[in-house]
DNA sequence: GTCATACTACTCGGATAAGAACTGTCCGAGTGGGGTAGG
DNA sequence: CCTACCCCACTCGGACAGTTCTTATCCGAGTAGTATGAC
């Protein structure tokens, strides 16, 4: 999986703790981690074509969140940045194999692709079922000065 | 995730159904969908390393299968061939942020980590639960003959 | 006829290239704010 | 003093290289079977 969805999840987390309305550009965004910041900015256009961050341009422009934490689910993060399809790409062995027939779409009737299919809606399940909201809730409930911290390097960022 | 993964479970499938104790060269299993044969033979050595399949050299050589295929989940053939790390690996990146200490292992207690951990164990609990033995009765009863027809291609493989 | 021996063909195994994907960087289009000159 | 305009700095956005991982291939080590020759 690629590195960008860590690096996505902390970003729409500290954004989910800016002031209402208050775009945060790239740069600040990576300052948090010491990151690259035009490649972390690649990674939050991503998430803007998905709809899950808004993006403003020139001064005072930057990313904010263009939902609800509570309408933004792990998932929705996970496919914005790593795509829809699945890790496991049934390529259709059975075809060339004995009986196969060119007709029949095996990504459905394959058993091997049925199972792998199935771990992996447990796994989307699972990611479908936990939102930003409870994420930051939990991360409140342990560390309780990490809103006011994150605010004031929001203002106060090293560079 | 690899390709790799696909070839490793039909190969194993289809070795299930050979005759106990006959070994099944590289070739064969790839005559089988028109696979790459040295390639393929990359992949069943990672099976071989993991215990799953053994190896014999030489002529009347190939592969077995090295457990009964009760004893062989599609969680162990995903990990032979793409490693037992996790497709989530936090680079810990609260290590860099405000209040970050060198002396915590963030892959324990970032929320963050531990819903993307709690995710992928989801899906691991699915595919260690499924057998090559539950895949290969599900195959039997939809396609009664696939035994007897994986049984002749492994005598008259067109090469 | 029987046995030992050397040979050959065949297989796995790891070392070696080609290609793709991820990672990282750079510059241009567009925008909002501030300064400046005029009224 | 107020207003309109212009300039500039700043940000996103997409196009452009570097590096790692996956994919694919090739040749050598080792082995079982076979043919051969001696006894």
């Amino acid at each position: 999986m690629s590195e960008g969805v860590e690096w996505a999840m902390h970003s729409c987390l500290n954004l989910s703790w800016a002031e209402p309305g208050e775009a945060v550009t790239a740069r600040r965004l990576a300052a948090f981690y010491d990151l690259p910041p035009a490649y972390l900015n690649k990674q939050l256009q991503a998430l803007a074509r998905a709809g899950i961050l808004s993006s403003v341009s020139g001064p005072r422009g930057g990313f904010r969140l263009n939902r609800a934490p509570e309408q933004i689910s792990l998932l929705d993060i996970v496919v914005a940045i790593e795509g829809p399809e699945d890790a496991f790409r049934c390529e259709q062995l059975l075809r060339k194999g004995p009986g196969g027939s060119d007709d029949v779409d095996y990504r459905a009737h394959c058993v091997i692709s049925q199972e792998m299919r199935a771990a992996e809606l447990e796994w989307r399940r699972a990611l479908a079922g936990r939102t930003l909201a409870d994420v930051r809730a939990t991360v409140e409930t342990r560390f309780p000065h990490t809103p006011e911290a994150t605010r004031d390097r929001f203002v106060n960022a090293p560079t």
